[in-house]
Order: C-alpha cells, then structure tokens, then sequence
DNA sequence: CCTCGGTAGTTGTTGCGTCAACTTTCCGGT
DNA sequence: ACCGGAAAGTTGACGCAACAACTACCGAGG
C-alpha cells in the first residue's frame, strides 16, 4: 500500500463502472429467466448442463465443483436439493471410496434439454444481439485478457469446446 | 417460446461464456479485496462512495437505492448494519415524512478515503491494467450496449459523472 | 374534510452461500 | 504393517438477500 495510487482516467472509469454494472446486472437477469422457466438457479443450471456433456453424464463432486467455480460445500449442498428433486442421484466411486459421482437422471437431462432454448434465447437477447459480429469478436478477447487475471488458473477458461454451458 | 431457436455460433458461445465467468468472478474479487482491507461488502462500498458524492454526503433512500441498484428492504437492511457501525446517520426527511435521509457520517467518510485508493488499485489489477487503451474504449461502448438490455431504464447508466463509485 | 390509491420505509421469514469443523479414505515414509 | 498428513465430501451454524406483509404518509377527488 505505499504505492501511489494512479487514479483511473475518464474513459477508463467509464468502462469500469460499465463493467461493475453488466456484472451486477446479468446474473440477475439469468437467475430471473431460469426461476421463472425451470425453478432453477443459474448456478444448479450449470451443474446441470455440465453433467449432461459429460461422459455418461456423470462428473466427481470436485470436478464439477471446478468446472462450475464453486466451493466442495457449496456444491454438496446445490447438489443434494437437486438430489431431493430427482434430478441428479450420487453414487460412491469405485476408484477412489473417498470420492462421490454425481449423475445426471432421466429426468434431470429431460429438464437441461427443455431449458437450454430458453437459456441460449436469453443469452441472445441480453448480450449477443445486443453486439456487431465484429463487437462479439472483441468481447471474446477482452473476457479472455480479464480472465488471465480473474481466474489465473484457468479453472473456468480451457474448456473452449462449444456447448450450451453458458 | 413458438419461436424457433437460432443456437450460437463458436465465436458467439466463446464470448458469452467468457462474459458468464466474468461476471460470475468480477464480484467475488470485489468483495474479497474490500472485505479484506476494510471489512467491507463491495454493496457497502457502493452506498457509502455514493453518500460521500452526494451534495451534502446525504440522500434519501430510494434515491440510493436507485443508484446502487438495490431494492429498498436490501438497502433497508445494509444502512441499518453501517448506521450499528457508525458509518453512516439516519435521519427523518423535512420535505416529506415518509422519507429517509442517509447521512455519512466523520468516520464514514474517512473511511471511504482510506478504502478508495486500494479499491482503484483492484480496478487496476483486475481489469483496466490488463487491457489495451484501445481495449478499454471498446469495452465501454461495449458494456453501453449491453446495459441498454440489462437496465433499459438507465439506472446504473446515465449517472456518467467522474467518481470513484465503482 | 374524508377517503382511497399510491409512495417511502421497515420488519420478519425463508433460502442460499460461506466458513469451520469433522469423517473417511488415500498415500508416502519407516 | 503402521503412522502421519493430505485429499474428498458432508454437515451444521452464521450472514446476507429476496419476498411478503405491514405501518406511515402524501395527494387527488368527491
């Protein structure tokens, strides 16, 4: 803290604060439309939709904990209400008796594959249409820069294969 | 939802979940830092910095509400927990009986003092030190775009006066 | 003057996330 | 074979936000 403080310039607050706004703004929105569509979180979403590109539409407790940003209780929680609606059943790991598997039920998929229309219409209308092609082209390389800070391990980044996670 | 489903492109689904891990990510760095250094939410924050901006450091609640994007049991709640810290004075409104002044108090808006300086140097290290000049125009006009979606009537947006709010 | 609809705020309850234990299992060293 | 440390999950307690219900007040119309 003995560092000068270089304060920011005009155009660089204004591009801040737009962005403290549009992080406050959107998850709202997202959580809105998925409570309103499905009675699901954005978050029990993308456990969801994780589980359902999955490999036998399964996933370890700490793999989907990274995948999806959360903490291990954060998700022993998420998954155990989605559990309570039949939409995910946990099994022990025959590899590793310390691990839990988490999979994806019948009903569980039925829902990820009814909601996810809805969900990439909302993307759409928040954010992607909202965009020039070419401004779409430059949101990805700045989320990128950002994300090289943000998330220095790159836990929510390598995964570039297209799917409908968002 | 009679209307057919135009799925994203590649590029489209790189920036969108680029921008989800953003805004999922951005806040929680927020709060760390300001939690860290000041034992303050990235909320509490934004109330306060926005009282020490105000003519006379004080505002009524629904005007600050407004502006920190908060319903009003939220902020209700908040000024509560800062007025028990000192931070911040109620008092009835003269003009109108049924309003509320929030006032920063002394030690309030020392506190806004001390605590900007290394929340500027987080804005810094998180986002505007990690893009070009060039990067940070596009990302407002961006992020313009985007909140004529998220917040059609310009809650968070028009405000577009130079301060340390964010 | 009185009433009625709407506005400003506060309070209580419920739900979700975080943190701190705690249990169980794995693995390296001796 | 055994012991200590670390990893994987679960559980319970606490804090904050959303929602609904409530009080108090303003202001227009009869």
């Amino acid at each position: 803290m003995t560092t000068s403080t270089p304060w920011l310039s005009p155009a660089e607050l204004r591009a801040w604060l737009g962005l403290v706004a549009v992080a406050e703004l959107l998850p709202a929105q997202l959580d809105s439309q998925l409570q309103r569509d499905a009675t699901l979180t954005h978050f029990e979403y993308q456990v969801l939709a994780m589980l359902s590109e999955a490999p036998d539409h399964a996933l370890r407790m700490s793999a989907l904990a990274q995948r999806t940003n959360a903490t291990l209780p954060r998700l022993s929680h998420v998954v155990k209400r989605l559990e309570d609606r039949g939409l995910v059943r946990r099994a022990p790991c025959a590899d590793d008796r310390r691990a839990t598997n988490a999979h994806l039920t019948p009903a569980g998929w039925d829902l990820v594959v009814a909601t996810a229309p809805g969900h990439v219409r909302t993307a759409r209308e928040l954010v992607v249409d909202a965009l020039t092609p070419a401004q779409v082209a430059e949101l990805e390389t700045i989320t990128r820069a950002l994300l090289g800070r943000l998330d220095p391990e790159g836990r929510l980044t390598p995964p570039l294969d297209g799917d409908t996670a968002g």
